[in-house]
DNA sequence: TTCGTTGCAAACATTTTGCAGTTTC
DNA sequence: GAAACTGCAAAATGTTTGCAACGAA
């Protein structure tokens, strides 16, 4: 059912410089690390596979930070931290209670979710003490 | 120690707009939404009073769709549900749970969060049954 | 009268897209 | 060889900003 999907070097480094970081990051840090690896890369080529990764659900899009688009592997549904100083996003863990929720939103409201995006926005510990 | 701001029929009309609806707009909802009212507004004004409103939190930017940011008047702090095909902002209530999870952050991360943004996607009861 | 606010248009930044050439199957 | 993929550069989109005129205190 799936539309064709051929396989590319590019393509597969993008993808695993998504996985193997956790510093959510957006298309132009993305280029900016397969650059060395393949300098001849292009900006549209990052954005088009973002795209393609976000439809396949393979990353979500977590936040939109300054006007960027911060993307994240799919691996396991986390909740992140926003520093509203620093800008960096963090990880923290989903509360166990949140199973819950998905069943209350179908049976209450006929909402049927998929995944959800938990932020929580604030100072984080080292902006904390400035 | 604020700057002083002076009021403004405009200014007053945009928030009293966001506050009125329920739908998350968008800069430029709102604009449309102004235009009968003084068709002399400009796209600019909405911008300005919008980061105005931000950073004094009279309003969150609650997510981006479709690259455009939605706003919402920080009222009540409630959960939303956005709908993968038709892009609409609902609103749901808050698990009671969650002043908990802000303690654990604080506790056990060192992390001050002011607040927070919980987002479900997947499809409306409407869309759903397509 | 002072200083914040606005309209307008130009500037910006990020993202998308068309096309011709390249890679993958 | 066909179809998907890519680089490049131009275009589209959403947002920001400089400036002179305007409006509120």
């Amino acid at each position: 059912m799936n539309t064709a999907h051929k396989h590319s070097k590019k393509r597969d480094t993008i993808l695993q410089i998504i996985r193997s970081t956790d510093c959510h990051p957006s298309a132009e840090w993305i280029y900016n690390q397969v650059k060395p690896i393949y300098p001849d890369i292009s900006l549209g080529t990052v954005y088009r596979n973002l795209a393609l990764f976000e439809q396949n659900g393979d990353i979500i899009a977590v936040a939109t930070v300054d006007g960027q688009k911060r993307y994240d592997a799919t691996s396991n549904p986390h909740t992140h931290f926003i520093c509203q100083h620093c800008n960096s996003v963090i990880d923290v863990e989903t509360p166990q209670s949140f199973m819950d929720v998905y069943r209350t939103l179908d049976t209450e409201h006929g909402l049927k979710a998929n995944f959800h995006s938990l932020t929580f926005y604030g100072e984080c510990d080292k902006c904390k003490n400035k």
